[in-house]
DNA sequence: AGCACGCCGACT
DNA sequence: GTCGGCGTGCTC
């Protein structure tokens, strides 16, 4: 629910030096105002607890008191947090960002703090030190940590498991058999501190030149946005680097942002090799402990570059100097749920409040960024070519009406006639197909009945290798019935279509020989096991690798010269705003993956459509000319980036409720100038989670102030307890 | 986000 | 007869 500002001058009288203004980090309608006790001295920024009802919360000092609750109702301040003040530039982006996204600006503060131990004086760490007999059981790993130990140093239990190399266990076990004391560290682990004055590589021409203009600007200290665009290959990573080191040179901090699943091993190994130590990382891996001492690293200056996902942008640096966001087309940067927001964009707001430079580095520039840098806002720096000798990959279509593959497979003879080459030259081989699992459908071949989730409107998934049916939208599990639920018949029932597991059979039938792996964010869990998987490719111990989008991303294959898109089209479906985009970006990052050393690579698109301009233009390997049709196409609808969307999900659990607010709210849409009201119409998801699911599509011209339009929009509504309005600036997604 | 209050099913 | 399920509402 938005409110609108209350303004109410017979209260406002109230506020004084007495009383200020805490945001709390919780989804209330704005900042409250407490009294401030005679022996308080508070400025904003200061951290602070406050009482709530009958508890204590954390919250930070927002301004003076707004004297909207009269002075008798209010509560003072319990004590102030011994810690360093949030900084005036990270409460102007929670301001900024509350703002633009039409959220709760607790609910952004709510991210500023994610570690709640974090204002926590530091408690120590537990260590041990060799302290007594070796223990009556022997075992290889106790022997091994007896060795290490025997230098009478102490270390964490997590240090001795990682240079013993072993399990977690076996130092406490040791200790508890009397072998080990356990002592105190004073302080958290120090962090390795990246160099900036390492000799850095030679660049080419066209990247020593791109380089120049971004050391320029970071030594400059002022705000400015950089596309930095180039093919894969073309080095972007090692310009950005160079910009790094000139920050670190200057002695500020660097913030680079990468999509989650491109926060890889080899990224990190890069850097390492550029500056000599390892960035600290920012994921949702992170155990509580690693995530507070990152943020009180990145507080207090002793992170010096910090790699993170899109939830990095909230961490309090102190020096920020530089803002790198790689891959910055990436639709992993737009959060959907909770504060929607595009942290891509909000990156660059963040570069402006902390004055200085920001810089988007992608080889497929969203329309919107590309938009921004052709209307002169944002620098263009161009790297055309692949530096070094690598080329790009040969891209050809195979027409799936001319030379369609055998009933029930999914690789079509062309393909296959080009992984038999591959392999037997003793080449790596890729194929790619974005559906984790067996099969996205299961129907019964007696009556047709699909098998779909209990509470999404979707299909169940069957994943082969755990046995199991599974719902992609809720995480809704089941075994596969034994019966028709409709019709009663037994065993009836057929998979359709392909996933990667069903992928890998026809392969694995197809190529006995050939040694196969499967890559999926489900059957890899966690970063280790993508970097253990990475690294086996990297040995040649993998012949043919079979993977979803996680392999598109961030790794690089030397020895891989064949990559089959099994189906180009599939993205293309459903036709949403930027279904061609996405495509277009997608298969252009996992041809990306083919022929980077001396090997030339090549690239085979299946595809039922080949006049379809996203896949006529990756086949005639001139992204260009997709770009410019697609960018005419947007401008002639009036789509972004020439127009602004604002989507409105009214979600309830019973569909009437749901209805019935959208209905009220297509009655009452704004009637600006410039701004049309699509829908109501049913989610194509309308049914998620158990809730139903309406959407409505603001669209405005460039100069409306969507934000608003927006909110006095939803003023008019009456919104009952149990229908949920999300609101999304900017939507990337149409479900 | 918590923690309350408030109305309907399985237990001592 | 109560204990307790979580649906809605409030916290300066």
């Amino acid at each position: 629910m938005v409110e609108l500002p209350f303004d109410n001058p017979g209260t406002r009288s109230t506020a004084s030096r007495d009383s200020v203004s805490v945001l709390l980090p919780l989804p209330l309608a704005g900042a409250y105002d407490y009294l401030v006790p005679d022996d308080l001295d508070l400025a904003p920024g200061d951290i602070v607890m406050a009482p709530l009802g009958k508890r204590e919360v954390m919250g930070v000092v927002w301004g003076p008191a707004s004297g909207e609750v009269a002075s008798a109702k209010l509560r003072p301040v319990a004590a102030r947090i011994d810690s360093a003040p949030m900084r005036d530039e990270l409460r102007r982006l929670v301001d900024w960002v509350a703002g633009y996204t039409l959220s709760p600006p607790g609910a952004v503060l709510r991210m500023c703090f994610p570690v709640p131990e974090a204002l926590e004086p530091a408690a120590g760490r537990k260590a041990y030190r060799l302290a007594g007999p070796p223990p009556e059981r022997m075992t290889g790993p106790r022997s091994r940590v007896l060795e290490l130990m025997a230098d009478g140093l102490a270390r964490t239990a997590s240090e001795i498991a990682e240079l013993a190399g072993v399990g977690a266990g076996v130092a406490n076990g040791l200790a508890s058999a009397g072998s080990f004391e356990t002592v105190q560290l004073a302080a958290e682990a120090p962090f390795a501190e990246p160099r900036g004055d390492h000799p850095g590589p030679t660049l080419s021409e066209a990247q020593d030149a791109a380089a120049g203009a971004l050391v320029g600007q970071v030594e400059a200290g002022r705000f400015a946005v950089t596309l930095l665009e180039g093919v894969t290959g073309s080095g972007k990573t090692e310009v950005y680097f160079e910009a790094i080191a000139a920050a670190l040179e200057a002695g500020r901090q660097v913030l680079v942002m990468l999509p989650e699943i491109a926060l890889t091993a080899q990224w990190l190994d890069r850097f390492e090799a550029r500056f000599g130590a390892a960035p600290a990382a920012w994921h949702s891996e992170l155990t509580r402990g690693e995530r507070r001492r990152v943020w009180r690293g990145i507080a207090d200056g002793r992170v010096r570059v910090l790699v993170g996902a899109r939830s990095a942008l909230f961490l309090p640096f102190r020096a920020l100097g530089l803002i790198v966001v790689d891959e910055e087309h990436d639709a992993a940067y737009k959060q959907e749920d909770g504060v929607a927001y595009n942290a891509r964009d909000m990156a660059v707001v963040r570069a402006r409040l902390n004055d200085c430079p920001a810089v988007l580095a992608t080889a497929t520039p969203a329309l919107e960024t590309l938009a921004n840098a052709r209307s002169g806002r944002y620098c263009h720096l161009h790297m055309p070519s692949r530096h070094g000798v690598a080329e790009l990959p040969d891209v050809a279509l195979v027409d799936l009406r001319k030379t369609p593959p055998g009933r029930q497979e999914w690789l079509s003879p062309p393909l296959v006639a080009a992984l038999e080459e591959t392999l037997a030259a003793g080449e790596q081989a890729m194929l790619f197909l974005n559906r984790r699992g067996y099969a996205p459908l299961t129907l019964c071949g007696a009556c047709g009945h699909r098998l779909e989730c209990p509470n999404c409107s979707a299909w169940l998934v069957e994943h082969r290798l755990i046995g199991r049916l599974q719902c992609h939208h809720c995480g809704f599990s089941g075994g596969l019935p034994k019966q028709c639920p409709e019709c009663e018949a037994d065993e009836s029932f057929k998979a359709c279509g392909p996933g990667i597991e069903r992928l890998a059979e026809e392969a694995a039938a197809r190529f006995p020989e050939a040694r196969l792996a499967m890559m999926a964010s489900d059957t890899l869990r966690g970063p280790k096991a993508v970097a253990e998987m990475v690294a086996s490719v990297e040995r040649r111990e993998i012949d043919l690798l079979i993977g979803t989008q996680i392999v598109a991303k961030g790794h690089h294959f030397p020895y891989l010269t064949l990559v089959g898109v099994v189906d180009a089209d599939l993205g293309l479906k459903g036709g949403d705003l930027r279904a061609g985009e996405r495509t277009y970006q997608l298969i252009s990052q996992v041809a990306g993956r083919a022929g980077r050393a001396e090997r030339p690579g090549r690239v085979i698109l299946q595809t039922w459509m080949p006049e379809h301009p996203v896949i006529a233009a990756l086949g005639a390997g001139d992204p260009g000319r997709f770009i410019e049709s697609e960018m005419e196409g947007r401008q002639a609808a009036g789509m972004p980036p020439f127009s602004r969307l604002v989507a409105i999900i009214v979600s309830a659990g019973e569909g009437a409720a749901a209805g019935g607010v959208a209905r009220d709210l297509a009655r009452k849409a704004p009637r600006e100038a410039g701004c049309q009201v699509f829908g109501p119409a049913p989610a194509p998801l309308a049914l998620l989670r158990g809730r139903h699911r309406f959407r409505l599509l603001l669209r405005a011209g460039r100069d409306v102030n969507v934000q608003t339009v927006t909110r006095r929009w939803l003023s008019r509504v009456q919104v009952p307890a149990n229908v949920r309005l999300q609101v999304d600036i900017d939507p990337y997604s149409f479900m």
